[in-house]
DNA sequence: TAGCTCGTTGGACAA
DNA sequence: TTTGTCCAACGAGCT
């Protein structure tokens, strides 16, 4: 007789390189079990760009499961309730999942855990959404690296070649099905405003949509990656952290997929590999720091910054988000933001240094709205850009560094596609005042087709002024 | 161990 | 217009 085994399925919606999944597979029968338990994750559940995502990704791999001869069974509740009323339904004596590494998880994980092992039931869990686990990589001391670079060279020469999880061609049913299964539908994760489709148009959720964005980054985009990267108006990215974050496609795979690259590519391919290769370990390094230092997700890590006097400024917060800070490259990526569900990293750097040290607003309030709003909303990485950028991270940007908005749009965004495509109303603008719209004359605006403070808003701040206010309450800060 | 070097992503200003 | 220099100091990590 056949033995059967549950697979936990989370962040690893995937049939390739999915070591819990194969693992079930080779042992016999296979109850493939999606548990829906925001409650679970407080304060950290998932936000609509996300749900809205994992309805997608739910559906896509539900389909795949079934092609392969198993069906995806979702719930909604406990998840120790759940995978217990799943065992005792279909006689499973083993459970298999993919490990989670943020605080939520964890504590979870533990829980059933100890749970179903009181029950008799075995559990067996994988490395599968990292690189490197977090035990895995130390400094000499034998303490977790607080510094990227050397964390970087530390995971560069331990990278060795491992072997992905294979799956057979078909896998085998459970005799007995669970009961009280629901719809993709049924979790009702979908927002009902068209706000949720229109965003999705721009993605392909699901491992398929995974695979093609990698393949076309590597083909096209890989070898000019090192400059165009930072060009918010060009693909220039992998956009590949949705599906990374959901587990669409392993980090395995990716990082095996571009060595390959490396081996047989032109010089500017192996140059992008390394830089590429680089904002891989930079997840890591981030998932690895809030597992060693789960306090980072709402606490600074330089304490001095416990009693940081952030103002309170609701009107600014909220021209931030919908885009309406009169500076242009600002506006444009918290609308890409609203649009897609994603924004540029240069971009998003310079709209968190404008909310912190512009605003002086608080960076959780930033973090917040990412994470409501980006459909690769990751706790590790939203943590360590947001702290890194108000200066109170690990490894941080020094105080002074207050990105000038105007500058950075003129860098980058020189002829400003990416401005004209997110902030239509100065489309007509000359280049030389794009960024600047509030120094361009009255007949230069007029020409345009701009009215300031109608059109488009003046100014939230003046940057000079605003500057020497961060500074100064940065200075106050350190103890100045 | 003691010292040395360095730190993802920048800006402002002077020359 | 471009380029060099300074903007802090501290502590992680290395030799």
């Amino acid at each position: 007789m056949t033995v059967t085994s549950i697979v936990w399925l989370r962040r690893d919606l995937r049939v390739d390189d999915n070591p819990a999944l194969s693992a079930a597979a080779d042992r016999g029968a296979v109850v493939a079990v999606y548990i829906y338990a925001p409650k679970e994750e407080q304060p950290w559940a998932a936000g609509a760009a996300s749900r809205a995502w994992l309805h997608r990704s739910l559906t896509v791999f539900a389909q795949q499961l079934k092609d392969l001869g198993i069906e995806l069974n979702i719930f909604h509740g406990d998840s120790v309730e759940v995978l217990k009323r799943v065992i005792s339904e279909t006689g499973a004596d083993m459970v298999y999942y993919n490990r989670r590494y943020e605080p939520e998880g964890i504590s979870r994980d533990r829980k059933v855990e100890s749970a179903l092992t009181a029950k008799g039931v075995q559990v067996r869990s994988f490395k599968s959404a990292l690189i490197f686990e977090p035990h895995e990589i130390e400094n000499r001391s034998g303490k977790p690296f607080r510094v990227f670079t050397p964390f970087y060279k530390h995971c560069l020469t331990r990278l060795t070649k491992t072997k992905a999880a294979r799956l057979p061609p078909r896998l085998e049913p459970p005799a007995k099905k669970p009961s009280a299964r629901l719809s993709v539908e049924a979790l009702q994760l979908m927002p009902s405003h068209p706000w949720a489709e229109s965003m999705l148009s721009y993605w392909s959720p699901g491992e398929n949509g995974a695979a093609r964005e990698l393949e076309t980054f590597l083909e096209s985009e890989l070898a000019s990656y090192p400059r165009n990267r930072d060009i918010p108006g060009l693909r220039g990215v992998s956009r590949l952290s949705p599906h990374l974050h959901h587990g669409e496609v392993s980090p395995r795979a990716v990082v095996s997929a571009v060595r390959e690259v490396e081996k047989s590519g032109s010089a500017s391919e192996r140059k992008g590999a390394e830089a590429f290769l680089r904002q891989i370990i930079w997840r890591e390094f981030a998932t690895h720091l809030l597992f060693h230092f789960p306090s980072l997700a709402s606490r600074p890590f330089d304490k001095r910054f416990e009693s940081f006097s952030w103002r309170i400024d609701a009107r600014s917060y909220a021209a931030w988000t919908r885009g309406l800070t009169g500076y242009p490259l600002v506006d444009a990526g918290m609308r890409e933001l609203w649009a897609t569900g994603w924004m540029h990293n240069r971009v998003r750097m310079v709209v968190a240094s404008f909310l912190t040290k512009h605003l002086l607003l608080h960076w959780r309030q930033g973090a917040s709205w990412f994470w409501d709003t980006l459909v690769d909303a990751d706790l590790a990485n939203n943590t360590l850009g947001w702290q890194w950028t108000a200066g109170c991270g690990v490894d941080p940007a020094p105080y002074f560094r207050i990105f000038n908005p105007v500058a950075q749009g003129e860098r980058f965004d020189p002829k400003g596609r990416y401005v004209r495509r997110w902030v239509p109303e100065l489309s007509r603008m000359p280049d030389r005042f794009l960024h600047r719209p509030f120094e361009a004359d009255p007949g230069v605006l007029a020409q345009a087709g701009v009215s300031l403070g109608k059109d488009y808003p003046q100014p939230l701040v003046e940057h000079k002024a605003a500057r020497e206010r961060a500074l100064a309450a940065y200075d106050r800060a350190r103890g100045g």
